[in-house]
DNA sequence: ACATAATTGTTGATATTTGTTGATATCCAC
DNA sequence: GTGGATATCAACAAATATCAACAATTATGT
């Protein structure tokens, strides 16, 4: 077993794609090297081998909410980058169950002592088991397609639990009503978390801005003037409006 | 055992990595020496050998839980495959928290359609974003050592929900005294977990028989006639007493 | 004190990993 | 298709790590 092995898994997992020049030098060796290395995980099956590059096989065909971790990967990461210069040890943090979450729940492994409530059962197992955290699972029947709850047991959870931030997304943003979802259960759990939030953090990568198939109808609650808008790019002129109050943290997905 | 063991393990964990040549040095030893003392220890999977250097399996990225998953894992994994022989597409399945639960919950993901309930948010991650499962998260405020839920809650959820398997384990195995855990609220989940089902599938892997460093006190409830043992070895014959009324499944860690 | 066992350092043979090089293969734009 | 850029692969040599065997030292039991 070499000692790369698990450190070229880590950075193929979290971008889901990466060059093989790219890792041989953050890894600070040669790139055959590293051809050398990942042979055996290609062939176990750990990871795929295209032309001058490995991609992650966590992703593809398996569940919807793997699937979406997987899109637009870039820019999440660098989202999740992002979110976790804003929260520091020891804040109490409220997350939503959107894909964008689960990256910045994967980020803030790298925080000790936090306060979390979350209705997503990926979110909350991420972050229960760094020593110090002190997470609460809010909900009990797990939806199937990205394992979050919206029964009646996660709104009191939620509502008994104050934070200093609470990070939440969306499926689109438009310039005229706001930030939308598809599912009113995910406005409500929305809402609940805003109620008891010093902070909202919403994180959206640059797709959110155009129109998307199916388009989602709800709107999330309005944010307040003090709250954090992430993005990975600048939102077009028409936006001006909706974000005017917003403090914007924009960030380069190229890191 | 050496007097070196202790500091060997200590300097690895700290640093997460170490090369033979910096622990001969700290330690004020031949290189040779750090190969041989630390060969039980990665023979046991405490630590894991790379070329050049040992690797700890508590690394600061791999918290407590997941570094118990890399205890005995090749056991862990094989006792797996052949819970999901039992186990078939459709089932309702109670899983509690031990790190075997986490490798048959890993496995049963080639399952389809089960009902499961589980306090530990690792399990209900895993399998709550199969299409097709119904998982319930039973509990609120997860134990950071290993994302486990055991409040109130918890226990309702686990209550009203009958099973056809409960998969559960132990610490370690007594020829006298059954099955023992550290903490009573384990004992306690179990309890309600085994009301509820028809059957008991017991993991315990061949290390499970030999005494523990910590020596758990407290008893698992009694097995029933019809539940299932599964192991990766013949427990010792001093075993046959307590286990005879059970239908054993021993399996091959050497798939 | 003596014999025996366990631990350790040294040595030389062997194995593994790695970067380099040059030949070949693949991709992409035209 | 062709050509140029880039990626892969095989082979080699240098550096490094491992292993087995033996001798020296230290611990242990009687």
């Amino acid at each position: 077993m070499s000692k790369h092995k698990d450190r070229i898994l880590h950075a193929v997992d979290m971008q889901g794609t990466m060059s093989v020049v790219e890792l041989s030098q953050i890894l600070g060796v040669s790139d055959q090297t590293i051809r050398r290395v990942s042979q055996p995980l290609v062939q176990s099956g750990e990871l795929t081998k295209v032309h001058g590059a490995l991609v992650s096989n966590r992703n593809a065909s398996d569940p919807p909410f793997l699937a979406r971790m997987n899109l637009n990967r870039d820019a999440k990461v660098a989202i999740a980058r992002k979110a976790i210069e804003i929260i520091e040890d020891g804040s109490s943090i409220a997350l939503d169950t959107g894909s964008t979450s689960g990256f910045i729940a994967l980020a803030l492994r790298a925080r000790k002592n936090l306060s979390v409530v979350t209705n997503s059962a990926f979110v909350a197992s991420t972050l229960a088991i760094i020593p110090g955290n002190k997470v609460s699972m809010a909900g009990t029947q797990l939806r199937d397609h990205d394992g979050a709850a919206f029964d009646r047991s996660a709104f009191d959870v939620i509502e008994r639990m104050l934070v200093d931030y609470v990070v939440l997304s969306a499926s689109m943003v438009d310039h005229k009503n706001g930030f939308l979802v598809h599912e009113q259960c995910e406005v409500d759990i929305a809402s609940a978390m805003l109620k008891n939030a010093k902070c909202a953090i919403m994180a959206v990568d640059h797709s959110k801005f155009s129109p998307q198939d199916r388009r989602p109808a709800l709107r999330q609650p309005p944010l307040k003037t003090n709250d954090i808008l992430i993005s990975d790019c600048n939102p077009p002129e028409q936006f001006d409006g909706l974000l005017q109050e917003m403090d914007r943290r924009i960030v380069d997905p190229q890191y």
